[in-house]
DNA sequence: GGGGCGTGTAAGGGTGACGGTTACACGCCC
DNA sequence: GGGCGTGTAACCGTCACCCTTACACGCCCC
């Protein structure tokens, strides 16, 4: 399955605000920064500010901002805002419940699953976009707030 | 995007094929009880067997039977087995190197990911076939092996 | 030893999500 | 008020997934 590149492409968005600083950027500055279009931007924008993180300026000068410091933003609400995909799909077509196996499976086999999923988000929750930009920043050896 | 569904549905085969015991069980046995043809569930079996996981018996009352036994099948072997997708998709195209976020961001992000697949396959690590065969006979009051 | 059963694999098609593009209405700052 | 920037809809190309059909091969049973 293609995932979708929503969730790398948002924290990436979200750490180019951070690194902003109070400077609001553009779609069309965070397309460039992301390799895609700002139609896109705007889309992982939209569902963004729908959950509380950045907000927009309009007008001339206008952009997107942090809507909380960056260091109260976890990846996992980012992953939340933008995925709709889940880690696992079920049978295309529900198995036969007068089956042995099929009438079961998906009871038994969910506690396990969920699990999974609940440790997977548990370790995205520890990370924040904050910790993020700070290595990004050591990894391009500049300092935050960033001058463009 | 749509997940795939070839875990789960590799996930029912297997536990078919712990709860039927010693006797081989066709492709179309399980195509039926996992609702899906036969080729999806040869295509699946064909991994599985690569991974050393099932085999197969050719001929009149053939069909497929574990390699192993059920409590040393773990579900991240059988997630490998048969999953292509990887869990975090990057950029569609590459950011642009020259960018001071663009140029860090895969860096600065992987191990981030990287923890959080790792958390992931240690928690589907934790639980074998033989677990969710016990749990759907629980669940559908039989007992294994099941006569069908 | 031959007939038939069952596997393994390839090819083609329908479906749905994703990402890109174009287009346009609205709101706000200069 | 003019222009900048956002927000959203519509359309399209692409790709993985799953299903179906088809067929060659290997093995068991009679």
């Amino acid at each position: 399955m293609p995932t979708s590149s929503r969730f790398v492409v948002a924290v990436h968005a979200l750490v180019a605000l951070a690194v902003s600083g109070d400077k609001p950027l553009r779609s069309e500055d965070l397309a460039h920064s992301a390799s895609t279009s700002p139609v896109v931007i705007r889309g992982l924008l939209s569902r963004l500010s729908a959950a509380g993180l950045t907000r927009s300026q309009l007008g001339a000068g206008g952009g997107a901002l942090l809507a909380r410091p960056a260091e109260e933003i976890g990846l996992l609400e980012v992953y939340r805002a933008v995925e709709d995909t889940r880690l696992f799909t079920l049978h295309r077509t529900p198995p036969p419940p007068d089956c042995a196996v099929g009438g079961n499976i998906v009871g038994g086999l969910q506690p396990a699953l969920t699990r999974a999923r609940e440790a997977f988000e548990a370790e995205l929750d520890h990370t924040t976009i904050a910790e993020i930009a700070d290595e990004v920043a050591r990894l391009g050896n500049f300092t935050v707030p960033l001058e463009w």
